[in-house]
DNA sequence: CCCCCCCC
């Protein structure tokens, strides 16, 4: 049996033509990307004339791939005409196809499938030029960005510039440069696109935030999606034979930037942790969400140095108010105390022209400047710490609270199961600041070491260790002081008395206080004790409970919980 | 080819 292919077919197809039912030959295939639903194999196909690598099966491309200048073949639906198994062999001498392989142009349309025996007509002008310049870009003949991908090299995009990045410099073992990276977008998606050194130089002025332009030859490659949060299995490169030329027409059909605000009252609520984002450079989790806010504040530029890497940080904290603004910030959690960080990628715009703008001007205006506000980023009490969230003893160790260099501070309510009444009160160093443990010399003079004196008179101080638990766990803690004053429910000096003079009552003031209930602020730090890590908690402080918040908290986290209005 | 996102 003899084989007849469509000589000439591709040629046609690939000038923009049409060929209806075009007979090829297939000559191999290769799995291209992707797996289940986004599958899709390469074709090597031949019309006997020509052979072309560039044939895809896809699906999802049809609609999107309207321009003129079609340089994939997408095959809709195929016959197959004889396996290769019969075949046998490579029909005809095909060469492969290129825009310089094809001499004679060919009719737009050509309708049924040709004779063996007829010449090629000739192929329209080629759409594609080797020869492109931005003159010559226009929006009949651009790509989705959804489209775009490292098997297809041919195409032009026109896309919005979401954001710009400054210049970067680097230097590493593998040589230095610099960069700069902007990501587009337009109605299919959204893409990250990097000007490395020359192209750098060359594209850096001309990009402006907010502009449309058309774009062409940049090289794709995959992204890392460690460092992108992006929409897109890929991220472009310019090159030196990038093109791009501003849209000054009508742009209206690119999309502008999406904000996806969200309001203050939410990022309350938000952890970090429900990340979206995995943050490799701090092995924490990240979420980066875009907000609009009144500036309502602004400190001076701090200078500190990054304790991890030495380097030279500024920072200036400003305080926003209400609902939300600004892109990409990034959220974070120290202590309980919230914070929005800027990355390199935040894009800050300054009363950008937003639906949410003018009606959180009109907020602020009309009393929202004098509102009270709840701060969200405060901390509580004079250490730092937890902004006032109760958290339980399973939670703290499921944050591992403690783990870090500089220990954490939470708040709970707990219950007193256990005071230990021995060396609870000591007598201590009269001077003001000094607390230490005098040393009783037997002779009417208490000395201090620290002081390096001796006194004849002391102050009563307290160190009280004890058991706390909460409906999930328990954890031995120690009290100083002032903290331990207020879960035995006397002065130190009081106690100190007891213990001189009155032995049962001091034995029964902590049996009193066994299961006393307490919102408890514990600072907590891991600490090695001969070579064992053991949790170091300390109270900071123990205040009685005030049931009417505590049930406010309580009616909060049902609602959290089940979603159900209380 | 970068890939840093820090501080309390």
């Amino acid at each position: 049996m003899s084989y007849k292919l469509s000589e000439g077919a591709l040629e046609v197809i690939m000038n923009g033509g049409h060929y209806d039912k075009p007979v090829m030959q297939i000559l191999g295939n290769k799995k291209i990307q992707g797996s289940g639903a986004n599958e899709r194999f390469r074709l090597l196909v031949s019309d006997g004339k020509h052979s072309l690598s560039f044939a895809m099966l896809a699906t999802q491309l049809n609609d999107k791939l309207k321009t003129g200048e079609l340089r994939v073949m997408i095959l809709l639906e195929i016959t197959i005409l004889a396996p290769g198994s019969e075949v046998g062999k490579k029909l005809g001498n095909p060469q492969t196809w290129s825009e310089d392989s094809a001499q004679a142009p060919a009719p737009a349309t050509m309708t049924p499938a040709p004779k063996a025996n007829t010449r090629p007509p000739p192929a329209v002008k080629p759409t594609f030029n080797p020869q492109l310049d931005s003159s010559m870009l226009s929006s009949q003949m651009t790509h989705p960005i959804a489209s775009l991908s490292p098997y297809q090299n041919k195409w032009v995009i026109k896309a919005r510039v979401m954001n710009k990045s400054g210049i970067r410099t680097w230097s590493n073992a593998r040589g230095e440069g610099k960069l700069f990276s902007m990501d587009l977008c337009d109605d299919s998606g959204e893409i990250r696109a990097t000007a490395f050194k020359n192209e750098c130089d060359k594209f850096y002025d001309m990009i402006e935030v907010d502009k449309v332009y058309y774009i062409s030859r940049c090289i794709l490659k995959a992204a890392n999606k460690q460092f992108t949060s992006l929409k897109n299995d890929y991220e472009m490169t310019f090159t030196a034979d990038t093109v791009v030329s501003e849209c000054m027409e009508d742009a209206s059909t690119v999309p502008s930037v999406k904000f996806d605000f969200v309001p203050i009252s939410e990022i309350a609520n938000k952890s970090p942790d429900s990340l979206l984002v995995r943050n490799t450079f701090t092995k924490g989790h990240i979420m980066i969400l875009d907000m609009i806010g009144v500036c309502k504040s602004a400190a001076d530029v701090q200078e500190l140095t990054a304790k991890s890497t030495g380097k030279l940080l500024k920072k200036r904290e400003v305080t926003l108010v209400d609902s939300s603004g600004g892109a990409g910030a990034r959220l974070t959690e120290f202590n309980g105390s919230k914070s929005l960080s800027c990355l390199s990628s935040t894009m800050v715009r300054l009363n950008p022209d937003l639906p949410e703008t003018h009606r959180l001007r009109g907020w602020y205006d009309n009393g929202g400047a004098d509102c009270d506000i709840v701060n969200i980023s405060a901390r509580s009490g004079a250490y730092g710490g937890v902004s006032g969230e109760w958290v339980t003893f399973a939670e703290a160790e499921a944050r591992q609270l403690g783990a870090g260099e500089r220990g954490d501070y939470y708040s709970l309510l707990g219950a007193l199961t256990f005071t230990f009444s021995d060396n609870a009160v000591y007598k201590a160093c009269p001077q003001e600041q000094c607390n230490k443990k005098l040393l009783d010399q037997e002779n009417g003079l208490y000395r201090c070491e620290k002081c390096n004196r001796e006194y004849p008179n002391y102050k009563y101080r307290l160190l009280l260790g004890a058991n706390v638990s909460d409906p999930t766990g328990d954890q031995r803690v120690t009290a100083f002081n002032e903290a331990a004053e207020s879960m035995l429910g006397k002065t130190a000096a009081e106690i100190g008395q007891m213990f001189e003079y009155d032995k049962a009552a001091y034995s029964q003031l902590f049996e009193e206080v066994k299961f006393k209930t307490f919102v408890f602020k514990f600072r907590t730090k891991m600490e090695t004790y001969s070579d064992e890590a053991r949790l170091k908690t300390t109270v900071m402080s123990a205040t009685p409970v005030d049931y009417k918040d505590a049930n406010a908290r309580l009616v909060k986290s049902i609602k959290a919980l089940s979603g159900v209005e209380v």
